[in-house]
DNA sequence: CTGAGTCGTCATTTCATGGT
DNA sequence: ACCATGAAATGACGACTCAG
């Protein structure tokens, strides 16, 4: 048996990341792992971007090709799929693998590192039923050695809704599912209360359970950790063999106005009867469809400018934040092994809290470095729709290029320029001085001009692929 | 086309206070 | 004084949607 494995993705494919999920793959059919892997672009024979990437480097006699397809969900995406099938995917097809990923530890953040993702698991569920899902702890610091409760009741609920854990060890004794509806909500009702905050709390009666959990965040239905909990809590207590009623109180909502229309919270709540204490919520119908190939948003064009310069020629990333939602850290790669700063978000703390909206870190989406030509590539990523905006932005890094780029690369050139993604006219687009790469959303490639060394390199190259 | 509001995402930091 | 912990607050930002 041999076919193609596909990764489906919102993000930028990491190489730790795939390797963690290759070898998780391999374990599925009790191979080894081996190899050391590089991403490549699919390029058509007219140099065309097939929106694709290519994994080489990796041999095993159960897959024939590797491809990472970047794709955009409807609602509530996980950060990967994995299919095992020759065909590229469709919406007809069904994973093999469901993969969410986080670097928070109990250590950080008790309710983010557990409950905040499990709202993901419950909403894929009503798309693809019975699938293996995997919560994948992609941790940076040490493990916490002594459990929190917190982390331990949300942990054993995911183990109930059938999720695996890996990139943590876990004690089997203290981590087991939920066998009996009794069982887990004794142990909330067990933990201490909190010294502020609502309390949550589990209350069953005859036909009825009761949840205490606070939902609103900014007036609105957004508290992202408690509708992670109360969507997991709702999926075990249904799983655990309950038709009675689930009605969330001390939620903190004050009318139907505020709880909107398309949120995940909605189709979550719909799909396992959940009601809000003194609200009637919507009545919604999940959306068709998970995902859809994705070739339109600024990402596509800043991921494409990183993998090719990562892995064709001698790039090096010292700053990305594609998307804008993961930690941002400053790399500095003078030093063996290499250091890493978190980029501050203030010029000013206590000026930006009273109103200086000025003093904000304005950052970039991808920094570069060109280790052979010691020159350092600032990117901003935006749509072709966009592009006007982008060029104005690329005078706002003022402070970001005086106290990270010179402060820890003092001798190296600096370039300043726009990488362009989505449907647009090459020809206008190339007008712009400031260009640096512009990718369309035919899979096209336009060179600026002036684009730094390194990335004319980089497409020069493609044409080899 | 523009701007305001909504939504999803994810991590970091803070709060309040009992225990050591 | 400081740490641990359940829970909340903060906040950046792109993609959408909808009114005007």
């Amino acid at each position: 048996m041999s076919k193609n494995i596909w990764l489906l993705t919102e993000e930028r494919p990491k190489k730790a990341v795939i390797q963690a999920i290759l070898k998780r793959f391999c374990a599925e059919f009790g191979v080894e792992y081996v190899g050391d892997i590089k991403i490549l672009p699919v390029i058509s024979p007219e140099g065309r971007f097939q929106f694709r990437y290519k994994v080489i480097g990796f041999e095993a006699e159960l897959v024939k090709e590797i491809f990472i397809l970047p794709v955009s969900g409807y609602s509530s995406f996980v950060d990967f799929m994995l299919f095992y099938q020759d065909e590229q995917p469709t919406d007809k097809d069904k994973p093999l693998l469901l993969i969410e990923e986080t670097k928070t530890d109990d250590v950080e953040s008790r309710n983010t590192g557990v409950y905040q993702r499990c709202s993901k698991f419950v909403f894929t569920e009503f798309f693809y039923p019975n699938v293996q899902k995997i919560m994948l702890y992609n941790r940076q610091i040490p493990q916490k050695v002594k459990p929190t409760l917190t982390y331990i009741f949300g942990t054993r609920m995911l183990l109930t809704l059938d999720v695996e854990i890996i990139g943590k060890s876990l004690d089997p004794e203290i981590f087991r599912p939920f066998s009996r509806l009794d069982e887990l909500i004794d142990l909330k009702n067990s933990m201490p209360k909190p010294y502020n905050g609502v309390p949550v709390r589990i209350k069953k009666e005859q036909d009825k359970i009761y949840i205490s959990a606070k939902l609103e965040k900014a007036g609105r239905l957004a508290h992202d950790p408690n509708i992670g909990m109360v969507a997991i809590m709702a999926a075990c207590i249904r799983k655990l063999g309950w038709s009675g009623e689930i009605i969330i109180t001390k939620h903190g909502l004050a009318d139907q106005s505020v709880v909107g229309n398309k949120n995940k919270f909605n189709f979550i709540a719909h799909e396992h009867e959940i009601e809000l204490e003194g609200i009637t919520l919507p009545n919604v119908t999940l959306p068709d469809k998970y995902w859809k190939v994705e070739k339109e948003k600024e990402k596509a064009g800043t991921i494409f400018v990183h993998v090719i310069c990562e892995n064709l020629v001698d790039g090096v990333s010292i700053y990305e934040n594609h998307g804008g939602s993961e930690r941002g850290y400053f790399w500095d790669h003078s030093t063996i092994p290499p250091m890493y700063e978190a980029v501050k978000k203030y010029t000013n703390r206590e000026e930006y809290k009273s109103g200086n909206k000025e003093a904000i870190v304005y950052i970039p989406d991808l920094v570069l470095l060109d280790v052979k030509r010691n020159e350092i590539i600032n990117i901003e990523g935006k749509t072709y729709k966009n592009r006007l905006k982008g060029v104005q932005e690329l005078s706002n890094y003022v402070y970001f290029e005086l106290n990270y780029i010179q402060h820890y690369y003092k001798d190296s050139k600096l370039a300043v320029g726009l990488v362009l993604a989505g449907s647009g006219n090459a020809e206008v687009a190339k007008q712009i001085p400031e260009l640096i790469l512009y990718l369309d959303d035919k899979g096209n490639i336009t060179l600026g001009d002036r684009a730094p060394q390194l990335v004319k390199d980089a497409v020069e190259k493609l044409s080899s692929l």
